[in-house]
DNA sequence: AAACTAACGTACTAGTTCGTACATTCACGG
DNA sequence: CCGTGAATGTACGAACTAGTACGTTAGTTT
């Protein structure tokens, strides 16, 4: 091989580029897509802007291939697997904190998918490998829903796709929101008492939603369309 | 008085002001702060850019008066106060399908408040005048919760805040990350089936969390600190 | 109806921001 | 050890963008 690995040189492409996507990723999170400079993430960088031609080719190219570097690194969702030989409500509930776990662990990425929303995913949607990426949860969830109707433990008819929404919502919200929710209602949700009530909620959440018998005052969870 | 009405005047005040507010809240919500243009907006409504800076006097204070005028709007919520005549378990599930539909109604609010949240919610605490905001709803919710409790309905101590924000968050997320759900999951949470049972789906959240037995498998709801 | 002022339009400027042309240096193969 | 191309730095330009100087018109007051 020609490329020594630890040593250091003075010219390394692979490092130039890996810090301009990790600085890019920081900028963009911070001040959103137009609001990010190209020529301020160049200045964080060892290097300069003329690289960022060099290697990324433009400001959005830069953007899409930040935002696939998160959604790479991001994958280690899939690791949730192993929750899967714990009984049913044990597993869902895992599978709920994890998530928490995940979310309050990658705040960049949560920006990121803020700022994708407000553009309407236009970008997300120019880059393919990002399609799939729902998949593999959505295995693990319809196989716990599976097993908790067959023991007995889930006595509504859910929706994987749902579930996943209901975690998702109450994780991703705590993150994103939390200084419009902070200046609305004093708290901050980020706080350490908080973050652990709150990842204890989202497991109660599911499981009380999951297990709960018919909620009395109207139709049940299992519902018909009205 | 001198101010004749529906004469429609050549010059209004009024109507200029609210013509540059309601199209640099689209511009805003669709581009963000950064990129939302003076120039288009200007070019959007019958009026010129000097009347921006005539009324507004710059591009951060015209988005401040948009937030506000957003927030104010949305101060209908406490419309949601009549809910309380209701049993608890319909009172509560009422608000959490009331907060659905005004998060449904007001989709360039929640963009704003979404890119808010971008830059770590700085205009907004640049206005006074939204800190009260989140007042009323919690004031609903612990009469709601404290009926519950009073009635046996509700088995367990929840906080009104934790209620407020997992409602929220449910509602919140539907339409916020509408675009980056339906690029990875392929469903489209705005379509009107789903619109429906994700509507119920958030009553039936609410009323199982509060309702619920303890659930098996680990610590119930009413949690200690870890 | 004359005078006055709020409301409005035009044309411009200063500064920024993405992008590039051109020169240079380092690393590696032969 | 030297040629060659990848990797990097410098300096600049064209286009955009927030904001303004200055002039004009419509409505009101007396």
């Amino acid at each position: 091989m020609t490329i020594p690995a630890s040593v250091e040189r003075q010219r390394d492409a692979d490092r130039t580029k890996a810090e301009i996507l990790e600085v890019a990723q920081r900028e963009f999170a911070r001040k959103g897509y137009a609001g990010a400079r190209v020529d301020e993430i160049a200045a964080l960088t060892r290097t300069t802007k003329r690289m960022i031609y060099y290697y990324f080719s433009g400001k959005e190219q830069l953007y899409i291939a930040v935002l696939e570097k998160a959604y790479s690194e991001v994958r280690s969702v899939e690791r949730a697997l192993d929750v899967e030989h714990l009984a049913p409500v044990q597993a869902i509930r895992t599978l709920a904190e994890l998530t928490f776990d995940h979310h309050d662990a990658h705040r960049d990425f949560i920006k990121l998918v803020s700022i994708e929303n407000i553009h309407q995913a236009e970008h997300i949607r120019k880059s393919d490998m990002l399609a799939n990426l729902g998949g593999p949860v959505l295995g693990v969830i319809s196989r716990i829903l599976a097993a908790g109707r067959a023991s007995g433990d889930f006595t509504v008819e859910a929706d994987p796709i749902d579930i996943h929404m209901m975690i998702s919502a109450f994780c991703f919200f705590r993150v994103a929101n939390q200084h419009t929710f902070e200046a609305l209602f004093g708290r901050d949700m980020a706080a350490p008492e908080h973050r652990a009530r709150l990842r204890r909620m989202v497991g109660d959440m599911v499981v009380a939603y999951l297990t709960g018998t018919a909620p009395a005052g109207a139709a049940g969870p299992t519902a018909g369309s009205a």
